[in-house]
DNA sequence: GGCAAACGTGAACGCTGTTGACTTTTTTGA
DNA sequence: TCAAAAAAGTCAACAGCGTTCACGTTTGCC
């Protein structure tokens, strides 16, 4: 953060003699270049990779060009959640079937939101500035109030949907970031250890163990919108 | 990580005349210690207060014995979640009522996992060691079993309670970690903007725009994880 | 053409997790 | 009982990150 000006940073003068060329306005950095590129480099090598040092090398700038156009990291992951939404939606049109609406939003906001485990915090944060998101919030509204649910039970379950959604995209994302052997490990030790090991003090879960892996896979949150689904139908037609 | 003892770092040896005394074996710290003395420093001030440097601080030690009982930062977390489980979970016995029990657990499991945005991934990442958790896991695959759920749909309806509820604590404890003034501006902005701006374009969402917030209270998650229920309830029906 | 604004540069800062050699204390085994 | 090994804590330092601030260059405006 650039404090305030009555207090300068007690910072040693650089030597005048030494100090090189300063940038001058080049006029090809923006912040959709900047945003595009951070996610070049968060698909090609993960969002720990995601630097300004990164991002000053993949352009050929110095990393503090980066604050001429966002505030701070955290308004460049911001900016980045909303770009990525508009990639996977925008123009998007509700399908002829509520579910189908909802669940195709979510899905692809949640691929979005799988950038950086800090991308759906900040989403929520704020509220967005950016067209498609204000009409993506009021499709699924609308396909909520098409169950004939009023404005606030609607306002309800889209939090809920919301919250589903970006935490499963903030939990998967953490997950990513960690080393592939800690990841590895468990999918073998869920299928030895509890077939073997404590049938008699857990039952249910050695019953369990072999089908307990996949929960990061995409079909694994589709299972678990659904559910989600089939209880909002089940609730609006008690509302009827 | 520790490198292999093959390729020594090539570092400068400290010069023998100044280095000053070591630190010898005091046997007062041990991981139980350092973890509560961890969870002690988060809430008191947030998880990013959480540094090594801020433990040996707390417990006057130099922040690297903190390695000498941990490996590094991500094991601290692991051993962190198990510890703030026992703590809340240690000892449960079920409820009479099956979602009564999978709703206790999973509001208490949610509370423990806010301490650290990765904590949750984590806990994903590595089969646990607590037999605190493996009775946990258990108690809840038995619930959703007295529903008549075979062993694989009562994994499926698990995972889904974990990745619901394990997201939803990553997803605020990022959200926390926010500058306060970031997350402020959510709220207000809600209410007063699109009450006025933009109902023709966006009419559902100006209609819930008053009822768009909180949705980081305890009852909201209690409202989405009873979604949850109800629709394991209605399929496990189905399946009689 | 000169000045102000915009924008990029470079040096440096503060902070974090981490490494590796050293020191001190405790434990072990003969 | 003593010496050696092990355990555990210390210290100095490293690499890397986000960030700040002063400087330098380019562009746009009057």
């Amino acid at each position: 953060m650039r404090k305030s000006p009555t207090e300068p940073a007690p910072r040693r003068r650089p030597d005048p003699a030494t100090r090189g060329p300063g940038g001058g306005r080049r006029h090809f950095l923006n912040r959709e270049l900047l945003l595009d590129t951070a996610i070049a480099v968060i698909e090609k090598d993960g969002h720990e990779a995601l630097t300004f040092r990164r991002l000053g090398a993949e352009l050929d700038v110095a990393p503090t060009a980066v604050y001429r156009h966002f505030a701070d990291k955290d308004e460049l992951l911001r900016a980045l959640g909303e770009r990525l939404i508009e990639h996977a939606l925008d123009g998007y049109e509700p399908a002829p079937e509520w579910r189908r609406t909802v669940r195709e939003v979510a899905v692809a906001a949640r691929r979005a939101y799988l950038a950086h485990p800090r991308v759906g915090a900040l989403a929520l944060a704020r509220v967005t500035s950016s067209d498609v998101s204000f009409r993506l919030t009021d499709i699924c509204l609308g396909a909520f109030r098409s169950l004939g649910l009023d404005a606030a039970d609607a306002a309800r379950y889209y939090l809920a949907l919301v919250d589903m959604t970006l935490g499963s995209a903030s939990l998967e994302s953490a997950f990513a970031a960690l080393d592939p052997a800690t990841r590895a490990a468990d999918d073998a030790v869920w299928g030895a250890e509890f077939l073997t090991a404590s049938a008699e003090r857990f039952p249910s879960l050695a019953a369990s163990a072999p089908y307990m892996t996949g929960a990061f896979r995409d079909d694994h949150f589709e299972f678990t919108l659904g559910l989600l689904l089939d209880a909002i139908e089940l609730r609006a037609a008690g509302h009827a």
